[in-house]
Order: structure tokens, then sequence, then C-alpha cells
DNA sequence: CGCCCGTTTGGAAACGTTTACGGCACACAG
DNA sequence: CTGTGTGCCGTAAACGTTTCCAAACGGGCG
């Protein structure tokens, strides 16, 4: 029973370790030696396996936090041949950067906190440079295991992204429109959101109703101006062609926009934005039209950036819930994982993640 | 010479790994095998060593690229004892999400893209729920055999990040105020930022100048202060005590002070503030007021939100250099990295990144 | 008493790489 | 012709885990 093999071979490169606790190395083989078992008990009994008794199972646990114990990763990934990891897309294309800035922070933090409640580890894969190989994240996924890619956010002709989805690695993707045989898409309910921003603007009476919309061949835009669409042909209001004016998100567009908009015959008395950073150039627009808001228009926009509610008067805008995003991404990847390829042929559907409108000040003064 | 050994130990478990390029599992012995020389070989071409001829390296670099070879991350970590891998901490604190949000994400991108042309790659921590054990984020780092981490703006009273810093792992902070035995600090000159603000507002005639800081706890709003004071004394303009207000770095904050300071007897002409919401709110305050920006008040704002350039007037401001930030602490991680521990026992002196006043038209019409 | 079964344990082989060490072939000087 | 160096390469041992397989042990049952 007492096998004491004390010190017998010393371990080569030990001192050199950077990071120990007290000083020396504390491996599955220190924990071992010094609990007189195997390296497999102690395997099994950090792992929960069932095949251990109670007693040493308790003993090595205490042993493991005495000496500040903490497994090797890239071992067990490389035994394992899973590494419990997976990586993280953002677009770094300037272009959208006024756009989707502050809405991205919160969906990382999302994703974030998501994953590390299902024990998932999260690597930052880098946005490749345009002159690097094709295929850069899929070298990523392939050199550091990862299981899956969440996407944020990216525009729809990134051609590395689109390998990445035409690959079999498992891609959730926040309002991203890819599509390949294991991939899944989660985006808010833009629809139902510009549906809630004209129902809200048609309770407090209004009845011309103008639009402006993003760049149409992004999903989300022509989605909003779908919703806007629904709306308002549910509730019977008609919608001139000159109602609609196309921008590109940003705040000058929505002001040009605007501009056009109020100088239409039948002048609309309220406007709703498909971005925020427009919903505000609507605003400048208003003012120079010596227009008061809300009270000779009203404007809603959408996505509740921050500066949303320091613009005065403080913007009416339909708030995408970052956190379900999220949320929802990491459940999304997760089915993914658990799905064994090839098995269901499930077409994925994509997630969808309700809004919430924000009334301030842009479009009821009482509020 | 021939010693071919073709298929005389199928690979175990080949035909389940997830990730291949063409369906079997390409490693370092599959290229062995297929080029006829030995694993050591074919490591030595890849890693660029110096022992192998021209030809087999080009043959084998050729061979690579050809079979979609990606190299195993976890397996070189496990034998070279290194990652190349950093690890990435910000605050979670809901507290600060408002303030500091716009500002993250420039500094996320900048982090990431320095380090990826450094060839180190980024492992998101986890913040850790405040009921986890302490040195939750040692153990990652031990765990992954991360090489350093870099943290963001994140408040002093964190004792996660107190434990991290008092460690030996380096680490190398964002406008945090950590220190410790292998710890650089890095952040923006706010006082010299606030000098300029101040200077500007001389230069366009203006003599009394009031100031909104932020929580004097927080070092860079106490820096902030002490550049405006230090301006106004260079410039021999009088500072009384009721020039100076304090906020939060939030609207409200801003909003209020500003009030305040228009009651002086002596109205102020100019405000600089330390943070742009405030700023915003010093706007705001002044609409209340009847007083026109910037004919009968300007204001400058620090940071450069996003919503800087939103509002109306569009708001002067300091706009920190998020890019330089970024990229200061990874060079100052990687200085870090290369001193040996215990060597050169130099301080890890902080590093300071200019910032760049941006005029907008808060402070002048003609612009 | 012998056998079988269930529980707990240990030995050892993997996982994919890097690298210390030694060997072969060749060139060149003595 | 022998010795010494140099350039290139192969063998094998690590790195810290997990897990397959077998073994030890004790107990119940025929």
């Amino acid at each position: 029973m007492f096998s004491f093999t004390l010190d017998a071979t010393p371990p080569r490169r030990s001192a050199t370790c950077p990071l120990t606790q007290n000083g020396y190395f504390v491996n599955i083989r220190e924990l071992a030696r010094r609990s007189g078992v195997s390296t497999a008990t102690v395997s099994r009994a950090l792992n929960d396996r069932a095949e251990v008794s109670e007693a040493t199972r308790e003993r090595i646990r205490r042993l493991a936090t005495e000496l500040g114990y903490a497994p090797n990763e890239p071992a067990r990934t490389l035994v394992r041949r899973r590494s419990d990891t997976i990586g993280l897309v953002w677009d770094s294309g300037q272009e959208a950067q006024g756009l989707h800035n502050p809405f991205l922070l919160g969906l990382l933090s999302a994703v974030r906190t998501a994953l590390s409640e299902a024990d998932y580890h999260l690597m930052l894969l880098t946005t490749p440079a345009p002159e690097d190989p094709e295929g850069t994240h899929l070298q990523a996924v392939r050199r550091h295991n990862l299981e899956g890619v969440i996407v944020l956010t990216t525009p729809p002709d990134d051609r590395f992204l689109r390998l990445l989805a035409a690959s079999t690695v498992p891609c959730a993707g926040i309002d991203t429109a890819f599509t390949g045989p294991r991939t899944v898409r989660v985006s808010s309910d833009n629809a139902a959101g510009a549906e809630a921003a004209v129902e809200h603007l048609y309770a407090l009476g209004h009845r011309r109703i103008a639009t402006i919309t993003g760049p149409l061949h992004l999903p989300p835009a022509a989605e909003r101006l779908a919703g806007y669409r629904r709306a308002c042909a549910r509730l019977g209001l008609g919608v001139p062609e000159a109602y609609v004016a196309e921008g590109d998100f940003f705040l000058a567009s929505g002001q040009a926009a605007a501009r056009r908009l109020l100088e239409v015959a039948e002048r609309p008395t309220a406007i709703f934005a498909a971005g925020d950073q427009m919903a505000i150039g609507a605003l400048h627009a208003a003012a120079d039209a010596g227009l008061a808001v809300p009270r000779d228009l009203a404007v809603v926009g959408f996505d509740d950036i921050d500066a949303a509610s320091l613009v005065r008067p403080a913007l009416t805008t339909v708030a995408q819930d970052q956190r379900a995003l999220g949320e929802a991404a990491v459940a999304a990847l997760r089915g993914l994982l658990d799905a064994e390829p090839g098995a269901g042929a499930q077409p994925a559907q994509a997630r969808i993640v309700p809004t919430r409108l924000v009334i301030r000040g842009s479009s009821r003064s009482g509020a």
C-alpha cells in the first residue's frame, strides 16, 4: 500500500515553468504521487466519473484545491479531441463601424456570459486582411480544435465567412446572412419591431407616416421596411411611394431623406426611421424646417444606440435585446453541436428574438 | 533509404475527427509519410529551422498547403510549454456601461489586430460572478498556459483583478489602476488632453472657463482636473472654486453641474467637461437657460463618443486614440514578456499615449 | 469451497507536436 | 588514407491528459 517513490525522477523543466502555485509544478502526476494513487484515478476523480469511491474522490479533490491544481487544457484537448472552445468573429469592416458599434459590445458581453455558463471557452478570431489566403477562419478552427463559431453582424459579402459557412463547421450568426450545411441565423424580429413602431404612431393619432429605410440589400433593412408596409396595410394607411426614402443607416442620409419627405405635398406627420442615426438626422431636418418635435413631427428610430437617450428630444426607438440575441445564438450553436452531423438534415431554422419599444420624447411630449 | 511503412498502423480515430480537409485527417505524420521524410524534418521545415535543405523544405511546404494542413496548436502548446495566447479581461460591471461602451469596442478591435500582427492568439476571459472562488483569472491563465493578460478599463476595486496583478502573470492594463510585480499601465494623456481643451477655449477668446469633473477617486477624472488647473494657471486664468463642479460621467450629473455653473455670479463663458455625456448634459442646460452654443457658451467634452458627432451642435471633444492605446498595451505586454522575470526589476513605467482635439460646432460656429 | 459479478484501481497506450542526440555522407586539409 | 568538420536527417523521448483493458478484491450464491 505504501508505494512511495518520492522524487524518483525529478521532472525535467519544472523549475522553468512560469506559472506555478507555490514555486513547484503541480500536475496530475504530482497529485497522484501525493495521494498514493495512479494518475488514472486522479483523472477520474477530478472529472466526476462514477467508478471512483467517494472517499478517494474527496481526498483527491481536497488535495487538488489545496495545491491550487489547474488542469492543462491543451493536454486535455489533445487527447479528448475536443476543446470546449468556440470562436468568435465580428466584422472589422470600417463601413459598419458607426452603425453597429454600441450594439456589438452588448452582443459580445451576452455571448461571453452565455458561453461561460455553458462551460465553453471563447477565442477571438482575427479578421483576416484582404490579402490573406482564403480559409483563414477555417484554418484557425482546425488549429485550435474549435467546435463552432459565432459570427456577429457581418456584411453578407465576406468571402472568408462564406468559406466558413460552406464548411461543416457549426456556425451561429447574429444578424448575418449566411447559409451553409451547419449554420443557424439569429436575429431580432425586425418586421415585428417596425410594426410596433408604426402602431405606436398610429395610436398617437398619426395617419401620415413615412419611413426612411436602410440599404435594402441588407436583410434587416428589408425586413424593417416589410414590417412598416404590413402595419400600414393592416391599419388602412396608404403608403404613397414618396413616403419611402432610402438611406444608408448613417446620419447624413437620414437628414437628407427627411428633408425630402418633408417637402412632399401631403407632408407626413410622423417618420419611422430604420436606424437611430438616421432618426437623429430626421430630428435635425425637422429643426432645420422649423418643425417642433414631437408636436409637428414625431420620429421613431431603431436600435436604441447610446445617443438615442442623449439627444433632445430623446428618441423613441425600437430596442434590440442584445442579451437575448447572444443567448439565442449560443443556444442555437449548442443545438447544432449536439445534433450529430449528417444525422437529421434539419434546415436549422432561424431564431427570432422579440424587440422592445422604448418610448421617449421624440414621439410624445408627455413622457 | 526506402523505409516505406505505408499504412502500418492506421490511425485510430481518424475517421471520426470532425475537421478534416478532404475527408481524411492530415497531421504531421501524414505529411512525413507522403513526402518520405521523418516527422522531425517536417516539423523543422514548417517551422523554418535552418537544418533543412531548401529543396525538402519547399517540397514539404507545398504538400502542406496542398493538403490543407493546419498545425495542432494544443499539441504544440503542450510540448513547447507556451501557447502564444494572451487573455483579455474587461469590466462587465453594469455601472460603467454607459460610460465606456463605445470606447471599449475600439480598444478591443485595436488590441485584437495588434496581437494578431504579433502572432498571438486571443482568449476572452469571462468575468467571474461575485460568488466565484478567488483566483478564477489565475486559474484560467494556468489552465490555458496564457502568457499574459490585457485588462481593459476596469474599476480599481475588482478583487479578482487584484489577485491577478499580485501574481507573476504579466499584465497590461488600459485605463486600469492596478499595480503588481509584472504589470504595466497604459492610458491616454488625460492631463495634456485637458490642457489642450483649455488652450483651445483660451485661443477662442474665453477667459472664464469652468469645468465639470468626473468622480475624483478615478485616476482619469483626477488627471483631467489637474490638466485643467495647470493650463489655467499657465494662462493666468483664475479658477474660483465655484468653477469646479463634480459629476459622475453621466448626462444628468453634467446637466445639473452646468446649471449650477451658469448661476455663478461671474458666469463662465466656456465649460470643459471631463466626459462627453456630461458635456452633452451641459448643452442641454445651456438650452434650458436660453443660451446659444457656442455664441453664449462654449462646451468641450472628453472621449469622442459616437453621440458627440450626432448631437446639435456637434460636440468639440478630446478624442482618445483607441488604436494607439491598444497597440501600446500590446507593446507593453510584449516588453514584459521579453524581459525575463526577476531579471531587471524595472518598475514598468506607465505608457502614455497622446490625445487629439476634435473641433466641432460646440466651441466655434465657423467649423 | 469454488465461481461469478460488481466495484475500484493500476498499467500503459494513445493524442500531435518539438527537440536533444546521434548518425550518415560528403568535402577538405593534413 | 585518415581525421575532422559540416550539412542534413532519423530515432525516440518527452509534454499532461484521458481511457481501454486487465487485475485485485470482496461478497453473495450455489
